[in-house]
RNA sequence: GCGCCCGUAGCUCAGCGGAUAGAGCAGGGGACUUCUAAUCCCAAGGCCGCAGGUUCGAAUCCUGCCGGGCGCACCA
């Protein structure tokens, strides 16, 4: 149990016991004090008392002798909770020996799906890419170490019409050549070859479409060379991932094709259901609530009037498999905002046909676009999208170049190493420090300058406390006594048991820019420490209680970013 | 027209019912014979888009405007 959560417990029967029913105390942190509880504010109408004469009469209620050195009724009825500090220590001092740092692993574990990343097969990654997998993988990575079974879906854009031009063009450059070309990962000038080809000559267009009706229908040899394209882009998708240190694996590709062979039946399922209707040719769901332009009912378009399926089918049969066979019950969808309306009707539709139904739910983890310095979609130079790899190898040489600036004393092969999880990291933590609702400023300067609240930083502070335990050649003593009489000691002690709740607040949200901030905040608390507090030439005891809080901020630091996705080195 | 997201310091952003609205960057002033100065400390910087309303209390909730972005039937 985390700190204010036991400052609940406690609080909470003796405002019960005062307002005669149950009560959330709403215990916060404080500027005025370590906590606060602000309940008897609004308690006062109800009860029709003063709100400071209710915060005395809980001060004198509370069992919280144990916990808090001061209990003080404050301002217009706000109880300061200050804690003791044999509490404090005593449970900075539980963190040390936890190795999930005071976050308890889930009480019910739950089969959990992430969908999320999703690039297009014969397409390059863009920075459009970046934010669905990085927040995805964010995602994965929190709910796995909170003890789900979590389910890593990358619904892979691998099937519909553009399939006919690209096999054809595969044809003509000859296998052997295309699949060279594409390993070299340009798969954009495949795709612009083809399009081109398929633009300027009629001929080629109709080898293409009777290539899509090969494909559909299962023709052996198209889809052979279906099946090299698809290999040959998760082949380079899975070196961007490598890059990114992103934990989706070969074993996560759920290509939209894998669907195919449940459409028919999600047809008719929905059919059976009495839920498709025809509208112009096409079968559709009109889950209630979406209106469109004309005002009239917005179709869910599940086969298209030319008998092919469109997305929304995929994505039912999708739902329809992960909550019925492989039994998750929590679906996550890490896609753009724009997409919104489409999930809502999505989910709509699932629950509806009984696909989607409590305890199952999904929720749509949506995120705005990404702009350049100028605040308008980012763009290359030439006015094209910006290549995920460009961008990340950018990242990767000015933060190495910097590396080796700032510590020429590092060796090249680990300045590199220190460089990657820098530029990379910085990218990362970017995106997820800012609330994903918003549309994300990627500004090139301010990013790569990695001054001020950036990975870096962060990462930096946790460097320097490797460095106290490298140099002094020593281990930490868990069940060191705690020091606390420096302001410095207290606050990051304080900071350190901020872990617990910031942890289970994303999990209920997955804002996880509110981890950054924490740990954004933990880094300054810790520097602030480092400035003040000499660790290695204290006295003991104190030397070692500050080794322990030096070493518990790295730990939280380490955990917290492993979290975001993001690397530790241990020198910068 | 309808719907969604967003308007907070010069810039990028936290805060989303409670005490004097907080950070970072940029700009100003300080601190390295002392565990890495990728650091720290100090000062400065705000009609919280506008107008109403609800409330003991509103940046936060409601309504209406204004501004920016996105979406609204067979592309995913």
């Amino acid at each position: 149990m985390d700190c204010e959560m036991l400052l609940t417990d406690r609080l909470a029967p003796a405002f019960g016991a005062v307002a005669g029913g149950p009560v959330d105390p709403v215990v916060r942190r404080s500027q005025h004090a370590d906590f606060q509880s602000d309940a008897a504010l609004a308690l006062a109408r109800r009860l029709g008392r003063p709100p400071r004469e209710i915060a005395a009469a809980v001060r004198d209620r509370a069992d919280l002798a144990d916990l808090c050195s001061s209990v003080q009724v404050s301002g217009p009825g706000f109880l300061n909770l200050t804690l003791s500090d044999a509490a404090l220590a005593e449970m900075v001092g539980g963190l040390a020996g936890d190795p999930r740092l005071g976050v308890p692993a889930v009480a019910r574990p739950e089969t959990v799906v992430v969908d999320y990343s999703a690039p297009n097969v014969a397409k390059e990654m863009h920075v459009g890419h970046l934010r669905s997998t990085v927040i995805g993988d964010a995602v994965a990575r929190l709910l796995e170490w909170s003890g789900h079974r979590v389910v890593r879906a990358n619904h892979l854009g691998d099937w519909g019409t553009p399939f006919g031009m690209l096999i054809e063009h595969l044809v003509d450059l000859g296998e052997a050549e295309a699949a060279d070309d594409l390993s070299m990962g340009d798969l954009d000038a495949f795709y612009a070859a083809a399009r081109a080809k398929f633009d300027a000559d009629a001929g080629f267009r109709d080898r293409a479409r009777l290539r899509v009706v090969a494909l559909q229908g299962g023709d052996p040899d198209t889809r052979r060379l279906w099946r090299l394209l698809v290999d040959l882009s998760e082949h380079y998708f899975l070196t961007v991932y490598d890059l990114l240190d992103v934990t989706l694996t070969d074993r996560d590709f759920r290509g939209e094709s894998s669907y195919n062979d449940l459409l028919p039946e999600v047809v008719a399922d929905l059919d059976r259901l009495g839920l498709l209707r025809d509208s112009a040719g096409a079968a559709c769901v009109f889950p209630p609530g979406s209106v469109g332009r004309d005002g009239e009912p917005l179709p869910l378009i599940v086969r298209k009037s030319d008998g092919g399926y469109g997305y929304p089918a995929t994505d039912l049969a999708a739902i329809r498999q992960r909550t019925g066979e492989l039994g998750a019950t929590r679906l996550v969808y890490v896609v753009g905002l724009p997409q919104r309306r489409h999930f809502e009707m999505v989910f709509a539709a699932a629950g509806q046909a009984g696909w989607l139904t409590a305890p199952a739910r999904a929720e749509h983890v949506g995120f705005g676009s990404i702009l350049g310095a100028d605040g308008r979609m980012l763009r290359s130079r030439a006015g094209g999208t910006v290549k995920l790899q460009a961008l990340l190898d950018e990242a990767v040489a000015r933060a190495t170049e910097l590396t080796r600036t700032r510590n020429p004393a590092l060796g090249a092969a680990e300045a590199a190493e220190v460089g990657r999880a820098v530029g990379i990291g910085a990218i990362k933590y970017a995106d997820l420090a800012n609330d994903r609702h918003r549309d994300h400023v990627l500004d090139w300067e301010r990013m790569l300058s990695l001054d001020g609240n950036t990975a870096p930083y962060l990462q930096y502070a946790y460097s320097r406390i490797r460095s106290i335990f490298r140099k002094a050649g020593v281990t930490v003593r868990p069940d060191a006594p705690v020091p606390l009489a420096e302001p410095a000691e207290r606050a990051l002690a304080l900071e350190l048991l901020g872990f617990a709740p910031v942890v289970a607040e994303v999990e209920r949200g997955l804002e996880f820019h509110q981890l950054a901030g924490y740990l954004f905040r933990l880094a300054t608390t810790f520097n602030a420490f480092y400035e003040r507090c000499p660790v290695l030439r204290a006295e003991q005891p104190v030397r070692d209680g500050r080794l322990l809080l030096a070493d518990l901020t790295a730990r939280v630091l380490r955990q917290g970013l492993e979290l975001l996705g993001i690397r530790t080195p241990e020198r910068m």
